[in-house]
DNA sequence: GTGGTCTAGACCACA
DNA sequence: GTGGTCTAGACCACA
């Protein structure tokens, strides 16, 4: 089961850290088709946020086609975004997580790598200009 | 002279991503002591976004001590954030960079490679629980 | 209920004077946790400022961690600033009183009373001088 | 020689910084008739701000009667605001200065004691309502 | 209803 | 010219 986390703080807005953590879990295999995201109910239990903002994260998965809702049922997902290569035991994720040791060995904080890896991802998979109206 | 990327469409508001992507050039010493801020007429040229709304990011960095507001003169940096271990032609960076081409070859878009460096940040930098002092 | 008083030829912003206000309420135990502060439109009612100069005011307030501030229900008091010494019975406050009635009936005006007073607090707490990080 | 101390962050502008503490020297006696206060240029000198701020200052201080500004010769002090009971040696000095040591071995804090003392002020010298336009 | 952000524009302080 | 503050008003996020 997903759990969410609501920073107050990080300036988005709550609905959109439920977006993002959701797609996050789609993306990385953890949620996979047919799974059962929590219910609104728990969500607030867990969170302390209002039930419909829970729901309007919901409605835009929906939106993008990644989960159905049915009333009364639940909310389940509809189609997976892993990909074979990030999978839980693939080198690029081993390989990682030995970068973040030697950051933190070297005296990183987490801000100083966040800085170093948004450069980095900023380089290797450059942003495509969205463009004008 | 640092340029700013506004992204209307991050859900971050204009004024934290100024923030964001200041502090980040403090971190890769990009940004040094001394160093002037783009003014804030610049800034509206480069993004077209409102003086008003420069000059709340560049208040707000003012009140973390990171830059000095001059009137009538510019907007400056006072301290630095970078450490030399996150210097441009450090291991780690070179690492990084390494891994992006990889995961790139790999097939990974930018969305999958983002999914799981958070995933890898969150483990190898536990994020510390706010809670009151 | 705090009440703010704004005086529009201190020399000092208004939104500096609510932050003020607010830490002095803080520091004299006269807000504390879990106390609500008045709503922005409260505060327009009885000071005639504009709504946003009272949120810019909370949001430095929250920004130093002293309140929190949720949308659709209000700001309240996250932690105090008040000490066991300066309760409203303490002997330091009985004494302050004391020596006002004398400065008072010594002919002095409040701004007398005042010069001695800054410069007194000089003297007995030196400011840091701020420099650097 | 009166020196003034600009504080960057203290929300008051320079001018009135000025303003401030000469009207502050003049009640506590350190400036007496015929003394002359420092030229533009040594307070330029002395505190990194433009002349034209401090003429601003000096202009304001001439409005008030309280200084003669003779061109080409110096800005001069024309009356004293010091009263008796203010003197160095005057036994309202004295009492303030115990009470601060007091509320340092209490463990106060300069914030602490100010808030103590702008309360304990308001209540010994209400201000006058200023009133409408 | 309550707070958050942004804009446009005015006016001021400072250099 | 550059930054700082304020206002009025719009629109949104959240409860």
């Amino acid at each position: 089961m997903v759990e969410y986390l609501i920073d107050r703080h990080s300036g988005l807005s709550p609905y959109l850290q439920i977006v993002e953590q959701t797609k996050r879990a789609l993306r990385l295999g953890v949620l996979l088709p047919g799974d059962q995201l929590p219910t609104a109910r728990e969500v607030v239990e867990a969170t302390a946020i209002n039930p419909n903002t829970v729901l309007k994260a919901y409605r835009e998965l929906e939106r993008e086609g990644l989960v159905d809702s049915r009333r009364g049922v639940g909310t389940f997902v509809r189609r997976s975004l892993a990909k074979p290569q990030t999978a839980a035991d693939s080198a690029l994720r081993a390989e990682l997580a030995a970068w973040m040791l030697r950051a933190r060995e070297a005296g990183l904080e987490r801000e100083d790598a966040a800085a170093l890896i948004s450069d980095a991802l900023d380089s290797g998979f450059p942003e495509t200009t969205t463009g004008g109206p």
